[in-house]
DNA sequence: AACTCCATGTGATTTTATAACGTTACGCGT
DNA sequence: ACGCGTAACGTTATAAAATCACATGGAGTT
C-alpha cells in the first residue's frame, strides 16, 4: 500500500480496497463520522471503542481479535480477550466494522454510515480485503430464499481469490 | 458441470433443505455417488472418510468438527481432533461436504457431483441449513470484482434468517 | 447520596484448529 | 512377492479463537 497520494477524487462508492487513498484523511473522517453517529444515536463511543476503530482504520486490513487485543494493551487498555471482543462487538453491531468470517478477523467498514449488505474480496496471497456491496434480495440467493420461504436477515458474502496486483505477479 | 445441468438462468430454485425427503435414499445414493466419484478420480474413500460422510448425511444439518469427532470415536476410529479435521478436509476438498463459515460447522453437499458455488440459508432459530446455488460472476459481487480486477476463485455465501417453519411460529 | 445501568477489567474455561511425529497401509514398479 | 515411496492414520501436545462469570467503577438519574 503506497502512501503518497493526498487527493481522493471520489468518496466511498467503489471498491475501496485495492487502491491507494488518503489514509490519514479516511481515518479522521471515519472517526468523526462515528463520533457524530454515536452522538446522534445516544451510543457511548468510549475510549476503547474509539481506539479499536482507529486501529482498524490504520491497518486497513482484516485483523484478528487477538492482534487487536495486543494493540489495545499497548495503548493502555485491558489485556484479556473480552476487552477486544467487546470493542469489536460494539463496532460490528453499529456498522463501524465487519467481521470476515472466512478469516475470523475484523475490518473497518469502508462505507460508514450507509445501510448496506457488505461483500468482501479477499486476496489469498497478500490477505488484503476490499469491501463492495452485495444485493442479497436479487440474484440466485434471493430467488432461492423466496422460493423456499426463507426470510433473509443478514448475509455473509466473501469472495476469495487474487487481487489485481497479486494476479499480475502470479502471471509473470 | 454435470451432464444434466442445463445453463438456464435460474438454477437456484430447488431449496433442498427445509423440506422432508427420502432420508435413507438420499444417504445411500450420496454414498454411492461418492464411491463412484472417488473410483473415477483415483481418490481413496477410506473407512473414516466414508463414515464421516455418512454421519453428515444422516444428520442432514451442520455439525461441528468435535461433534464429528465424537461420532467417529463411537464408530471405532481415533479420538483426537485431527481425525475429524482430516476427514472433513477431504470431504470438503472433493466437494462432498461444505464448511459453513458462519457456524464453524460442516454439512454434506446437497448437490453432489455438480460443480457449483454453494450458497446457504441458515435459520437462526432451529439451526437448519439449506443449500442453494449462487452465481458469483453475476450480480453485484461479480461486477465489483470485474471493476476491481479481482479474480474470484471461491465464494462464501451464507444468509442468516428464518426458515419457513420458524418464521411461521414467530409470526404467531 | 443512593440507585441503576452499562462498560471495563480480570481470571478461568470452553471451543475450534493445527503442529509435529511415529507407524501403518496402499500403490506401484521391478 | 519384494521393496520403495507416498499418503493416511493415530497420538500427544499446543495454538488460536471465543465465551463465561464475577468484581469494580463511572455516568446519569432520582
Amino acid at each position: 500500500m503506497t502512501s503518497g497520494d493526498t487527493s481522493h477524487p471520489s468518496p466511498a462508492t467503489e471498491p475501496v480496497g485495492f487502491e491507494t487513498h488518503d489514509h490519514a484523511g479516511c481515518i479522521a473522517s471515519a472517526l468523526a463520522a462515528a463520533d457524530a453517529h454515536c452522538q446522534r444515536e445516544g451510543l457511548r463511543f468510549t475510549p476503547v471503542r474509539r481506539q479499536a476503530l482507529e486501529i482498524l482504520l490504520q491497518e486497513h486490513r482484516a485483523i484478528g481479535a487477538y492482534e487487536m487485543l495486543d494493540r489495545l494493551r499497548d495503548a493502555g487498555f485491558g489485556s484479556q480477550p473480552p476487552v477486544a471482543y467487546r470493542a469489536l462487538e460494539f463496532l460490528v453491531a453499529h456498522g463501524f466494522a465487519h467481521k470476515i468470517e472466512r478469516l475470523n478477523a475484523f475490518i473497518a467498514c469502508a462505507h460508514p454510515g450507509a445501510e448496506h449488505s457488505p461483500a468482501f474480496m479477499i486476496c489469498r496471497l497478500c490477505q488484503s480485503v476490499a469491501e463492495a456491496q452485495s444485493t442479497p434480495s436479487r440474484g440466485a440467493l434471493g430467488d432461492a430464499a423466496r422460493a423456499a420461504g426463507f426470510q433473509i436477515e443478514r448475509t455473509v458474502v466473501e469472495a476469495e481469490g487474487l487481487c489485481p496486483s497479486c494476479a499480475e505477479k502470479a502471471d509473470a
